[in-house]
DNA sequence: CGGGTGAGCGAAAGCGGTTTCGCATATCAC
DNA sequence: GTGATATGCGAAACCGCTTTCGCTCACCCG
């Protein structure tokens, strides 16, 4: 059913205009009157005809593709990003084009950086694993605007968008705190870890705002199930009546309910968790009852932001912090 | 940094060939001498010249950009896929185009599909969000390949690269079989939905196999947390000696586990797990320890072959399944 | 009434490749 | 030695649209 396509210049035939007329009047721009492009549109509107991309896309130099630079596409937070960003691009006519772990191996870059150019790309998104490790700096590798996703930026002149640590850190306290909890710990990852740092001191800042110590030193470990499990089983000898613990994921959360439960104890009777991740979300994605109470980064949001400022084109140098919120489920 | 871009005029100039010869010695194309067409070569690498490759798809009117059409692009399994075909596309210098949640209304579908005809991308990737509901077939309204991803085709001549149920029921029970377990039971999602039935076949089918039954009649409710606690509970009643469930999700196995420890048995001692879905690698892509023992149903397979196959080009009408693997952990 | 101004439109030059076609030369069979 | 066939290369058309530039004509002002 593919028939010979319509070109311009049979719109412009049938309009009785020249083919710069009729170019002019689809696009409105150049100087036009408002009843020959009326005329144009409606005769391009009755042929069915729509512009060859391709052919456009070479005249104006411009592809309507974005590339993304991603560290490790198969990482579960990089994909949110991504797939966010691809709908609210492809929404907008804009094609992406995928660089996955291209970012390191010197040589690597340097070609992927030539074949972006040579696609004459219009933009670049840099997607970071986490706000834990900084991702080099692509700015000044390209002419097109490049901006930086769920990383720390290198290079203060570049534009990010990222997920803010230190509002994580506040916003589980205040949450604990308004369900009437007070002797609150902390159970988190490596203690060299930026984002559990982070987390650490804007959740210990609010506590010591509202009068409050944490009930035990934080403890730091890793992102794991198991590790909340060890974490938690300490806690307890320690602290037996703890009555909240911020879980620095809710991989952490996990475990550490589990032996919260096990202890005899009731979850959130006798002690409150939260975690952060909205792991659940990655799950699933309907809305409807959830198992752990938790907060969501704005992965997507990010994702969706990056996408737009692109488009957009007013990348201010800086980094811009999306805000996190608290997800209700059964464990607050 | 960008100076001026080296055209294939300025390679054909500098070689003392004509533009046409430069092209063809390039491409390898049409019949050029081994010296020239080295020569070319030789002196294209040394001014650093780029296909445009902008102008090439336009002269060859293929855009080197496969169309992706997804129901929702949220869905986490779907995120996979789509991730891991970008992925693999991306190796590949091919661009992928969203076109999420406009596969429902009549008019968006039009739209979608002129868009993406004006764009000339090679191919188009379907993406369904389960191997529960159907995905209308595009097969036909296109002129360039179209294949179904993690769907079951509506139409006997669609291509389609999608999960084994089947083999997933059979694969569950096989392996806890292989542990010892005899008195199994089986807790799952809707009735009518047809991925809960066909792994529930496929698990019945070797159990019938093995000489065994059902320890209690498979219990099938929703895909969620809460009603892995609740069938969970009811079974204990029913079967309190049960060795082992197949939960028919990850999510209902985690409820499932909860209520298996909170009744004072042991996990896997008393009772083994298994899921579905591999619910932690979307937590973990790093290898290291997990929690529930699951099965793979190989999304990024699907998503790996999707693309390939797509490329290939070699699309032959019918269902093509991948085999699921068993994620090992701590509950079998 | 003449010269200046600007609005509306068309001719044509790209954009940077691919591809068809034809020509010249070399190769071959008889 | 002659006609048929192959080989290597270049001229030029073409892909379909954007954009510059210049022309024409209507209008306005002095």
């Amino acid at each position: 059913m593919a028939d010979q396509v319509i070109t311009l210049s049979d719109v412009a035939a049938a309009a009785g205009v020249s083919l710069s007329t009729a170019s002019k009047a689809l696009n409105g721009t150049d100087r036009i009157s408002d009843a020959t492009r009326e005329h144009v549109r409606v005769t391009a509107d009755r042929l069915g005809f729509r512009h060859n991309a391709l052919a456009r896309s070479f005249a104006r130099g411009r592809s309507q593709t974005i590339g993304v630079l991603t560290h490790r596409a198969s990482n579960p937070f990089t994909r949110v990003v991504l797939a966010t960003a691809a709908t609210e691009l492809g929404a907008k006519e804009q094609a992406i084009l995928l660089y996955d772990a291209r970012m390191e191996e010197q040589h690597d870059v340097n070609e992927s950086i030539l074949q972006l150019r040579a696609r004459r790309i219009d933009g670049v998104i840099v997607i970071g694993t986490s706000t834990s490790f900084r991702t080099p700096s692509f700015t000044s590798r390209f002419d097109v605007p490049v901006i930086n996703a769920f990383t720390v930026p290198e290079d203060p002149r570049d534009t990010t968008i990222t997920a803010d640590d230190h509002a994580i850190g506040r916003l589980a306290i205040s949450h604990l705190l308004s369900n009437g909890r007070r002797r609150i710990a902390h159970l988190t990852a490596e203690p060299h870890d930026m984002a559990a740092q982070r987390r650490a001191e804007g959740a210990e800042q609010l506590l010591a705002e509202a009068g409050l110590e944490w009930a035990a030193p934080v403890r730091f470990g890793r992102w794991r199930e198991e590790w909340g499990e060890q974490a938690a089983t300490d806690l307890l000898t320690e602290v037996p009546d703890v009555d909240a613990i911020f879980c620095g994921s809710d991989a952490i959360g996990r475990g550490v309910e589990r032996v919260i439960r096990a202890s005899g104890r009731q979850v959130p009777g006798d002690v409150a968790l939260i975690g952060v991740d909205n792991w659940e979300s990655l799950m699933h994605d309907q809305r409807g009852t959830r198992h752990l109470t938790t907060i969501d980064v704005g992965l997507e949001e990010i994702g969706r932001r990056v996408a737009n400022r692109l488009l957009e084109g007013d990348l201010e140098p800086g980094v811009e912090y999306v805000e996190p919120h608290v997800v209700m489920a059964d464990t607050v």
